[in-house]
DNA sequence: GTCTATAAGACGATAGAC
DNA sequence: GTCTATCGTCTTATAGAC
């Protein structure tokens, strides 16, 4: 049976997804063979699609459910009132969640112009209502007086971009935990709205 | 003949290079076929052989040539000597760069896991290079007492994250033209590092 | 240096047995 | 729901005429 995104998914389909999410990571969604994904869950390629129509829906279904699973963490975070503490609070939840879902973080940016028209406008329409949810905050800040911000849209666009590289270098294991790492980037986040604490790690130079 | 990287290339080559950079950049390496990019330089599959022994060789041309370019361009900067300065020359350049020649900068990001081994580490060490020049920059201005930053790798990869992100929101002819591009991404670049300058527009707070 | 023709196999997807 | 077998097409790359 055809998987629309969001239903439940039997086993199989659940299996071929992880199969398919690991596969398309590493070597690309065009790189992948049908035979590839099928062998890599113990079938046949015919069995796929029992489960899956096309080699496009588990592609679109992978993405799909990633944006959905990314928009409705987000919304179960705790926003608090000043927009310093919300753009903590986005900056927090955007690294931990990217350092543990790569893959699936990876496939969402890096296949998307491998979808067909309609399942990329309906992920896309996902996306930007992620960070649509960014330029709320920053104007908040910015019309509170408590951001110093040139661009809204630009400035949001840069900030998700430098919390996404964090996927191009972190790796489970480096030199930094994953909790270091968010301290890290909750810092300098802040700095770019303006509101970088004195980082320098030795504060003797007051005297 | 082969091309190795570099080298001049005859005209036709140089005509399949420029088909193949396009078509790569908009479908992905394993998504284009050569008859694709024969076609599109008005050729048979057949012809293209004369000039590439793979299909491979064409994707590591483009993106080693890529990286030459860009350290090379790099090199022809103008640094000053003080760090905010030199920071500033380094932004200003990447933006710039990476405004100009889009589909090459993406392409050098996308594809790297379809090179070969030997190919990518040539490729990886060209990164690196560029990296390295960075991290070089902050690490002086962390000294120098004038940069304020909690962790140089993790500020250099994400400098260049958040700067290499304007490709994925930039198209000619937009909202804002590329020097004004260039000037926000100055602002955004020296706030990471605590240098922000006072950027909200009005400034009539202060009365 | 480009052409046509072709090798040798992989591709996505389907049919029908079980 | 998975299997085997297969369809029709496309793939990278090569051979040999011109």
């Amino acid at each position: 049976m055809a998987r629309t995104a969001g239903s439940i998914g039997t086993e199989t389909a659940k299996r071929v997804l992880k199969e398919a999410l690991s596969l398309f990571a590493h070597h690309g969604y065009a790189a992948v063979s049908t035979r590839q994904i099928a062998k890599a869950c113990g079938l046949q390629v015919g069995a796929l699609y029992n489960h899956f129509p096309t080699k496009q829906s588990i592609l679109h279904g992978l993405m799909s459910a990633h944006m959905q699973d990314l928009l409705e963490a987000l919304a179960g975070s705790n926003f608090s009132n000043d927009p310093a503490g919300a753009l903590e609070v986005f900056t927090r939840f955007h690294i931990r969640y990217h350092i543990d879902k790569p893959e699936e973080v990876f496939i969402a940016y890096m296949e998307l112009r491998n979808l067909e028209p309609e399942p990329y406008s309906e992920v896309m329409k996902l996306r930007q209502q992620y960070e649509r949810t960014l330029r709320g905050i920053l104007r908040d800040g910015q019309a509170a007086g408590v951001f110093k911000i040139d661009d809204v849209p630009v400035t949001a666009m840069s900030i998700i971009s430098m919390m996404t590289g964090v996927n191009t270098w972190y790796r489970y294991g480096g030199r930094l935990s994953a909790s270091e790492i968010e301290e890290i980037y909750v810092n300098l986040v802040l700095s770019v709205v303006g509101l970088g604490k004195t980082a320098t790690p030795k504060l003797e130079e007051i005297a």
